[in-house]
DNA sequence: AGGGTCGGTTTGGAAAACCAACTTAGGAGG
DNA sequence: CCTCCTAAGTTGGTTTTCCAAACCGACCCT
């Protein structure tokens, strides 16, 4: 059998990778050179760069030389860099829930003033969507 | 310099291995015996069993005997595993905007009618979690 | 000239993934 | 009884990927 096709698998093609994620969390961070992401990340250099230039190839990122000489570059997150920072947010978030042990490393302020507790809700009703609330819908839509 | 500590690296340590979060996926759709999962995945068996094995010492899934003759096993959602289902969602939307092309394989309806867009809010204000919105809190607590 | 920074690429050995075939433990059919 | 079948892995051998360390080129500072 053929294995299921489906979204979040193509999505893990891309940025399913080791290393792809912690990348892009850096970036994310304001930390977009190459060595403070290898640094940041404990990457090793050659697979760091495979990631990056496959990340850029995907449209998640973008090089962009913020200086001719030496030649330097950035990784400056595109619209499709910036969207992952839910998937980012939410590993993050089980991440503190079921694996980190004692003192949470970051914890996120919103800017309502709480400390954040993050939820996925349904934009049209804003309830959450949970497993049992989501059924596959009849026809899929191009 | 140490890489970063951090929640989500301590996450994709547990499901961020290829093909743990496909597996996961299987179990969500009702999926849970090996041969369904190894099917629909396309995973290769011995690594298969390697994550399986692993997702249960994770505490993400748990393996449970549903025949005793002849001995057959289904997995199984534990707590942990079932609040998986955020990141998976996450990345099935960002795979649904940014990486699917044509129809998507997948369309999810929520209870309340409307077709499912999923959206990541904080829960003390509902208002979205953006990059833009969140500061790093002074202090972390355990 | 010598040392340091930045952004990689190269190299060689270790680890992991992949694939097909095999095993184990029990049926089901003839 | 003999053969085939299913489920849930294991095993063995090959191919890929990973990793750490070294190297490189272009530049800057002293």
């Amino acid at each position: 059998m053929a294995p299921r096709t489906c979204s979040m698998a193509n999505a893990l093609e891309v940025v399913g990778e080791r290393w792809s994620l912690l990348a892009l969390r850096e970036v994310f961070f304001g930390n977009t050179r190459f060595d403070q992401i290898v640094a940041n990340t404990g990457a090793s250099r050659d697979v760091l760069a495979a990631r990056l230039k496959k990340l850029v190839a995907a449209g998640v990122l973008e090089k962009h030389q913020y200086s001719d000489h030496p030649p330097r570059h950035e990784y400056h997150l595109t619209d499709a860099g910036r969207a992952l920072h839910n998937v980012v947010l939410m590993l993050k978030e089980w991440g503190d829930a079921y694996v980190t042990q004692g003192p949470l490393p970051l914890v996120y302020e919103h800017s309502c003033g709480h400390v954040l507790e993050a939820r996925v809700v349904c934009a049209a009703c804003g309830e959450e969507a949970t497993p049992e609330s989501l059924s596959p819908a009849a026809t899929a839509v191009s």
